[in-house]
DNA sequence: TCTGGGGTCCTAGGACCC
DNA sequence: TCTGGGGTCCTAGGACCC
């Protein structure tokens, strides 16, 4: 497993949600720009004159900001996932064609193997990378370089905050710049530590990534178990988490939503329930998979009193992807958790012990006939409606009409890339 | 009034088996 | 009085990620 000439390079998309909507309104570039998460509850995305005002913050919510967008201080955008999704297909393009082995991480970042790149030429080559990305989609990047993924973590976090490195570090071999790095990155920033883990080191005095990666092997492993001694390795430059090129197939599919306002009927509820599902199935489809478990869960608001959530899940009889059949069994759970006396503010579905649609095991006492093929071709001929016309042109009843529960979405920008309806024009 | 959504992996403990 | 040892599978919950 320990290859000394490995190199991983992270390429993470700066400010990705609010650099999207800069390509498509550049006065972006220089506003203050906030990016709101779904029902324009809190950012999750802002750009850098954003970042230097005061009170706005990552997480923050919206609402005790929101009069900074009434005096032209600040701008907001509510997320537009059709539009970010596009623009990280664009950019992942271009990544693949720079290596062999690319792994796309999350919507706005990825591993790449660089080990085809001498060490000479790697800094020089990231650079090209760099500025390809920016010609072809306008999204500016960081670069990280380092033996191990979360070294090239430490890496990219230290290139965003060096304007001087010009968006490119390279810590290959280079042992007393890496020490530098780790000694002053907070224990807390390092990949794989999160809130919890983060103030158990600090109470024990291991406040810095340094001072992690040179404790004993038995005593990470007694407070954190296989996943944070494969963390300390990786600090120390052995190689844990290979670059995985080819994607596993997902376990679990979850659409969710907080509501724009509060439920309180339940027919609304299970309106949202049959829409969360149709959306949830439509996915499988989309990706040949078929759910053999399904589970319901909806809550009240967490920041009100008297905080109620509740879950409830069954396994199928025969895993499928049919809508109908999904939303007879989530109505069937979502009846068990509605009480009369709650508000609800969200609810979901998540389905489970996903299989490919084609390896379908049938029940012993299954009547199902595997020559009708009609209910395949009815979801066949919706999906493909729906591809066409717009999300929801064709849909059940049971999804409602009124919808008041929708979740907000106030400030969204077009999908410039992927509706001709929506295709911004330029004027001569 | 208002506070996101969608994932993964690991572990502990219980049920059950021989 | 005395009560094994080893294994698997499943689930819930906890940790983390973006």
């Amino acid at each position: 497993m320990l290859k000394t000439d490995r190199c991983i390079a992270l390429i993470d998309c700066n400010s990705f949600y609010a650099s999207c909507e800069a390509v498509f309104d550049p006065r972006l570039w220089k506003l203050p720009l906030v990016v709101l998460s779904s029902n324009d509850g809190c950012v999750v995305s802002m750009n850098k004159p954003a970042r230097a005002l005061e009170g706005v913050d990552k997480g923050k919510p919206f609402f005790q900001i929101r009069h900074l967008t009434y005096s032209g201080k600040l701008v907001a955008r509510s997320s537009n996932f059709t539009l970010y999704g596009d623009m990280s297909n664009r950019v992942m393009s271009t990544l693949k064609l720079f290596s062999p082995a690319v792994q796309i991480y999350s919507i706005d970042e990825a591993f790449l193997s660089l080990e085809h790149i001498s060490h000479y030429q790697r800094t020089e080559y990231a650079h090209r990378i760099r500025a390809t990305v920016r010609q072809h989609t306008g999204i500016p990047i960081s670069i990280g370089i380092a033996e191990t993924k979360t070294l090239a973590k430490v890496a990219n976090h230290h290139v965003k905050r060096i304007a001087e490195l010009d968006g490119v570090l390279d810590i290959t071999s280079n042992y007393i710049r890496q020490e530098e790095l780790l000694a002053t990155l907070a224990v807390e920033d390092v990949w794989g530590i999160g809130y919890r883990w983060g103030k158990m080191l600090e109470a024990e005095g291991i406040d810095t990534a340094l001072k992690l990666r040179d404790q004993l092997d038995w005593y990470i492993k007694k407070h954190m178990g296989v996943v944070g001694l494969r963390l300390v390795f990786e600090l120390r430059g052995i190689s844990c988490l290979p670059v995985e090129v080819h994607s596993r197939p997902r376990k679990s599919c979850m659409v969710s939503r907080s509501f724009g306002k509060p439920v309180k009927y339940q027919r609304e509820l299970e309106e949202a329930i049959t829409t969360f599902t149709a959306r949830a199935a439509r996915k499988l489809r989309q990706e040949h998979l078929a759910a053999g478990a399904l589970s319901v869960f909806a809550n009240s608001s967490r920041f009100k009193e008297n905080y109620y959530s509740k879950s409830a899940s069954c396994h199928l009889l025969t895993a499928t992807n049919h809508t109908p059949v999904l939303v007879r069994y989530a109505l069937t759970i979502a009846d068990k958790l509605w009480r009369d006396d709650v508000e609800f503010a969200k609810a979901g579905v998540i389905l489970t012990r996903l299989t490919d649609q084609d390896m379908i095991q049938l029940s012993l006492f299954d009547d199902y006939n595997s020559e009708d093929e009609r209910p395949k071709h009815l979801m066949e001929l919706l999906d493909e409606l729906n591809e066409r016309f717009g999300q929801e042109t064709l849909k059940f009843a049971a999804m409602g009409l009124n919808k008041c529960w929708q979740t907000r979405a106030q400030y969204l920008s077009k999908r410039w890339t992927t509706r001709w309806d929506e295709l911004p024009l330029v004027k001569c």
